[in-house]
DNA sequence: GATACTATCCTTAGGCT
DNA sequence: TAGCCTAAGGATAGTAT
């Protein structure tokens, strides 16, 4: 029987927790993911992770950093800064945010086959198998990519962004 | 009857694209609200909202504060950090901290890989060669990949960790 | 232990007030 | 415009592989 309500408190099971904070990881940065190009507003998220050395940033560290610094800069520049979006906000503006729409939906398209490329790969797990990482097996990997390709075509494309 | 399927694009009807913004940020952040009580991990956002002068920080601006701190510094406290939160563990921990680095490495490396075929896709880059983004396109693409590994794949090895 | 699956719960688009 | 409502669509806990 599947999921049970959700009780919301410290899940006290390591591999259940580990299982579910992946699942919600992935589930946080896709819905972020989804506020930025519906609303095509800046947003970035940084989760430290249990299980990784360095904290899971979003969207690249880059633009994360811009952000950031946007966010150090407020306390002096906050209303002026407004005022200027403000005034911006309209037809002028417009063009900008369709352009950087169009960028976008470019951007989730590249990342949705990087994704699938990076499932392909995600078949070598074994450390062994990995250190071993040669021509032949990355060929291999390639050829697999390759040939999948095909089938994924139509659900990689996307709807022309006008 | 409520339509429902989610297009990922700009919604271009002002006063929908700000109920949906509104709906979506409570959302993102209540997830990420659970994410944080459930798996006890540090995480922080901050969304630039078009409707207010400040943007949507969480948690508290002041736990934001420290965790992008955190973030800042990360560079060169990075490994200092780590060590010392596991300062408490006895030697068997420490074991599993040795097999937890290789395991990253290991990951490092696969990302490198990733990171390369990435690069290797991102020859696509004008809209309109992407958009015709068929097989014959991603064929050709998978091929510059796989030729171009062998002379990658030295730079790909690293040592055996141990 | 990681992934895949799926029944169930949760989010939210659209309608309505 | 702002809330409320409801059901379609999406996220995910538990289970199986």
């Amino acid at each position: 029987m599947p999921r049970r309500k959700v009780t919301l408190a410290y899940m006290t099971n390591d591999s259940e927790r580990k299982v579910s904070f992946n699942k919600r990881k992935n589930g946080l940065i896709k819905k972020a993911s989804e506020l930025r190009t519906l609303c095509a507003v800046d947003a970035c998220a940084i989760i430290y992770s249990p299980y990784e050395s360095q904290p899971e940033v979003w969207p690249s560290p880059e633009e994360t950093t811009n952000v950031l610094s946007r966010y150090n800069e407020l306390p002096d520049t906050k209303k002026t800064r407004y005022l200027t979006n403000q005034e911006s906000l309209t037809q002028q503006r417009l063009e900008k945010v369709k352009k950087e729409l169009c960028r976008l939906q470019m951007e989730n398209k590249r990342k949705e086959v990087q994704s699938f490329m990076y499932k392909c790969m995600a078949g070598i797990r074994k450390p062994e198998e990995f250190d071993m990482a040669n021509a032949d097996v990355m060929r291999s990997v390639m050829k697999k990519t390759a040939s999948e390709l095909n089938s994924r075509m139509g659900k990689l494309n996307i709807a022309d962004p006008n």
